[in-house]
DNA sequence: TCGTTCCTTATTCGATCGAACAGCGACAAA
DNA sequence: TTTGTCGCTGTTCGATCGAATAAGGAACGA
């Protein structure tokens, strides 16, 4: 089999982004090594610096990575249900939420690390990603039932992504803690049915 | 003013131990250094050897300050009502359960760091503070009006732990994207009452 | 008052961190 | 075929990590 240089590099890139986006996420970005990620990609550690120059860039494209995931995932929801009446989209597209926070637990992880503190990174996640994602979500207001109050807003997105992810983020402690496997798919449905039916009676 | 060896000791292990939680729920435990830790508190780094003993019994004691604080909290307010219908109460705990999110955030960041990885420190914190709390939260099971059914109650608790803190976990990044102050009072009384309405219609 | 206890400081250790760098070897342009 | 580009490896650097250790020095029991 044939593979050219390009492909070799857009490659390894992509495998060092995905150990890259499970080691921050489960560690945190400064608990995260670019050794321990190096690892499980399995290259040498100086490709790391090589491809992206600092710690700093890897997490960013990781960051991307996870965002365009949920973009997409949103996006073609609502273009199936783009015809169903507003309470019947605004609970298709939290189950869809609640799903993808399931699926992609990392996504949440690496916003709850960074939300704490006030510092560059959350400063580049908002600006890049976090702003045109809730701009979107505004636009749902009425649909979703919170109108053009966005004070209210800002108490249902929280709620919202608080009670749609917590399960999944903290899916070993549930697991251990209840007994419940949070990964299985009888679980998700029940979470996604659950949320759905709580945020848009 | 006179101080005592005693007096000297538990003052220097509080201010070590406040220091500590502040710096694990900012950075995660791997991502806090005991230097940073002693910084913070005043001292000298040796200390924390010679009161603790290695980083992981510190993380214990920060750990079981902040349980005994919600524990402490939450039994408060239900001697308080403990006389009202169950609906009143169910709505009054779930207030206060905002109410020390909001002050105390810390507690929450903590589990959310060690929630993901299924490691000693997990094991330990199921065991020693989460299941004693969780079994409180079942008992309520009747008031908060789900039943005795273990399995919605895991669905449960988690849509109202997630609900009721995401705001003031990540709290910097709501203020920035949002521009409301999640430390505000007013934003903290009006989360709880949403959150409560919710959760005990 | 004297010797002991023990809280605290300062120093040091091996390990590991992010990052830089030189060189290797395969591929592509000429 | 020659030459240069480029993905990649191996090694090394200074900084910082958790932890151990010895010594200082004030509060104690006698």
């Amino acid at each position: 089999m044939m593979v050219t240089r390009a492909e070799q590099r857009a490659h390894t890139r992509q495998r060092i982004v995905e150990a890259a986006t499970e080691t921050f996420s489960e560690r945190g970005f400064h608990g995260a090594s670019t050794r321990e990620i190096a690892s499980r990609a399995g290259v040498n550690q100086g490709l790391i610096t090589h491809h992206f120059g600092t710690k700093d860039a890897l997490w960013r494209e990781a960051m991307s990575g996870v965002f365009d995931a949920l973009t997409e995932a949103l996006d073609h929801r609502r273009r199936a249900i783009v015809d169903a009446p507003p309470r019947q989209q605004a609970r298709a597209l939290t189950r869809e939420f609640v799903r993808f926070a399931a699926h992609n637990p990392t996504l949440f992880r690496l916003m709850l690390d960074e939300g704490k503190v006030d510092d560059e990174r959350l400063r580049w996640l908002v600006e890049t990603h976090l702003r045109p994602a809730y701009e979107r979500f505004l636009e749902l207001g009425d649909t979703m039932g919170f109108g053009g109050d966005r004070t209210m807003a800002t108490h249902y997105y929280y709620t919202l992504a608080g009670a749609a992810s917590l399960m999944f983020v903290v899916g070993a402690e549930c697991e251990q803690l209840t007994g419940v496997d949070p990964q299985a798919d009888e679980t998700i449905e029940r979470h996604a049915e659950f949320v759905a039916r709580l945020l848009v009676p």
